[in-house]
DNA sequence: AGAGTGGATAATGTATACAAATAGCTCTGG
DNA sequence: CCAGAGCTATTTGTATACATTATCCACTCT
């Protein structure tokens, strides 16, 4: 898919990260079309690949909302997604090249001169974050486990956990990586995926730290 | 989607799975559209999804062509799905409720109906095969994981395989079904993912010993 | 007054025409 | 005879108009 298609997928999913469509908000494809300044015909593609992300839900009659992430929703795919980075951890140890080594090492590395700035850098800190995790999924060499991880990272949530980060936080993250990259240098699959797991859900309970007294007290707030 | 955007993702996955579009070959949006009998607006669609299920894959350029699946990707697509219907196996043992144990040995009693049959029915044992593990998935309760799993089940290897199992074979996997709902009336989620892996890594062996030594026949005859 | 029906409204599904991009071929120059 | 440039034909992307389907509201009939 080209530009009209593509622009309109980003568009309307910042829009969705954004929360300016709110939870449970009707996507009206004509309205996006105007919005988004492309025909109707590249905005259904956009909605079709935001629904296999689940970041928008149809119901049984077609009609398309903004899907809603509650807590349990985000615990859900938190703990997917620890399952499959694992096998992904495991898999990428067993198969790991010292060249995709270094590469992991430098991603590690652009992740502690982001934190290690007077102001944490978020950006910097995500980007490399998204490396260091893309080239172990790289290494372990499996399409399919690509796709499937590829609905789970990178919603709504993933995105803002980052920015309630804690210096701290920010700091375990890195250590664990490192944990990471000795297991990978060990070629210890059992190590890594275990590793992994641990990093994932701490990430989780990180997450849930921060927004689920928020979540808990929207809903009493109701 | 509707009637002829269903109609066209149905038509033409059959004929990935029939090998009437044989691994590949490229797809072209009007020529399925013309043999789909519907333009090429649902044709767009269906080979969306298609794609997403990994059963057609696109190049750089957005050209498409049927996937093939080679014997490391089959055994990847078992390995992953292995994992996560553990993981469904894990959630629905812990969550399980008396009706769907009726309804999950109701499944499996349609199966033993199946192969005893004087000739095994295979439509009916794979029918009741697709109940056993769906009402599973739907006692585990998670949209995601049953959207990862959609993408992982009914791919055209799985959809083969059966058509090869000897009686045994297919009497063994009735049994394990036994064994999980055993597991199932226990509420005992570490056994229940046990033999799940068990299960399908097991199919997966069948499959390999049925198509394995094929494949490698048919690549050394080229 | 309440339930059900009918039609108006709004949203999605489909077809078709046209635009853009790509691949493959031919023809030329070395 | 090979390499490369340019053209043609094929294929996909986008816009738009129309068809179909669902929702909502008002109105009627009991």
């Amino acid at each position: 898919m080209s530009r009209a298609s593509d622009r309109a997928f980003e568009a309307i999913r910042s829009m969705i990260l954004s929360g300016e469509l709110p939870a449970g908000a009707q996507v009206v494809e004509e309205a996006l079309a105007e919005k988004c300044g492309v025909s109707r015909t590249p905005v259904r593609d956009a909605l079709r690949r935001l629904e296999s992300d689940l970041l928008v839900v149809r119901t049984d009659t077609q009609r398309s909302f903004v899907a809603d992430w509650s807590l349990d929703d985000v615990a859900d795919a938190f703990e997917l997604r620890a399952i499959l980075e694992a096998e992904a951890a495991r898999r990428a140890a067993d198969q790991m090249t010292d060249s995709a080594l270094d590469r992991i090492r430098d991603a590690n590395r652009q992740i502690a001169d982001a934190i290690m700035k007077p102001a944490p850098d978020v950006g910097g800190f995500l980007e490399g974050n998204r490396e260091f995790h893309a080239v172990i999924l790289e290494v372990a060499g499996s399409r399919r486990l690509a796709a499937l991880l590829g609905t789970l990272i990178e919603q709504p949530v993933v995105w803002r956990t980052a920015h309630h980060y804690s210096r701290e936080a920010l700091y375990r993250s890195h250590s664990e990586h490192d944990e990471l990259i000795a297991a990978f240098a060990r070629r210890d699959g059992a190590w890594a995926k275990s590793i992994m797991t641990s990093h994932i859900l701490r990430a989780y309970h990180a997450y849930a730290d921060a927004h689920g007294r928020t979540a808990e007290f929207q809903q009493a707030a109701e």
